[in-house]
DNA sequence: GCATATACCTTGACAGATAATGTATCTTAA
DNA sequence: TTAAGATACATTATCTGTCAAGGTATATGC
């Protein structure tokens, strides 16, 4: 939900939500729980994020997506990520190592 | 400029601003001096988002403002932190950091 | 005279995030 | 049996921060 730092994590979606289906393909809630699972139910994508997110990745080619075949339970929308969205994740993630640097110095550097 | 992790700084812009101001008065064309320089010329603030930035601290009553009696070269216009901004920094330099011991979870976690 | 640096400001548009709302299925307990 | 709760996906309208593009004005160097 809203709560914490979600504003920071803002540009983030898209490599969370790669690393995840780096791993092994998966549907938007599991993703979701295996979020909150991880921080400790501090953070977790609202679900409108969450599939918009997931529009964006499909439309630049990160990710495909087929019906899985349930047969008890809700249906679910399973992703995989491709080739390319493997290369965005790996690219992500340096960028993000890089600007959590930036911020670093930026932000903590001017303490006391 | 645009360039790299604007997106990721998105949402700290204003405690950056803080940071700055924290240490002493300032304005804005110098501070975004001063983060081109941090940065090694990585990453600067566009102008249109430091006035918005400025604006809006001063709305939330984190800064107050005042004209420096320039007799030469540009006018300018200083920035001053009140309690409540020297508060909200303390504040936001937290909340960055929970942020990113979560998102390094998230993202950099997934590595093989 | 003209470019460059300093310094501030506004406007319109865009993209990502969110609240609210809706659909449908299955399980559990009263 | 029926109501509640969990699972699971999806759309809409709205908000907010960012940015490109444009503008104003002064001083310095060539």
């Amino acid at each position: 939900m809203a709560g914490i730092a979600s504003d920071m994590i803002r540009g983030n979606t898209d490599t969370i939500l790669l690393r995840f289906l780096c791993e092994k393909d998966s549907y938007g809630y599991e993703i979701n729980k295996q979020i909150l699972k991880l921080t400790d139910g501090q953070y977790g994508l609202n679900e409108a994020t969450l599939y918009t997110a997931f529009k964006r990745l499909e439309r630049a080619g990160y990710i495909t997506s087929y019906w899985g075949d349930e047969n008890q339970g809700a249906r679910r929308r399973y992703y995989t990520v491709t080739e390319e969205g493997r290369a965005a994740y790996e690219a992500n993630r340096n960028e993000w190592q890089n600007a959590k640097h930036l911020l670093e110095r930026l932000i903590e550097d001017g303490k006391d």
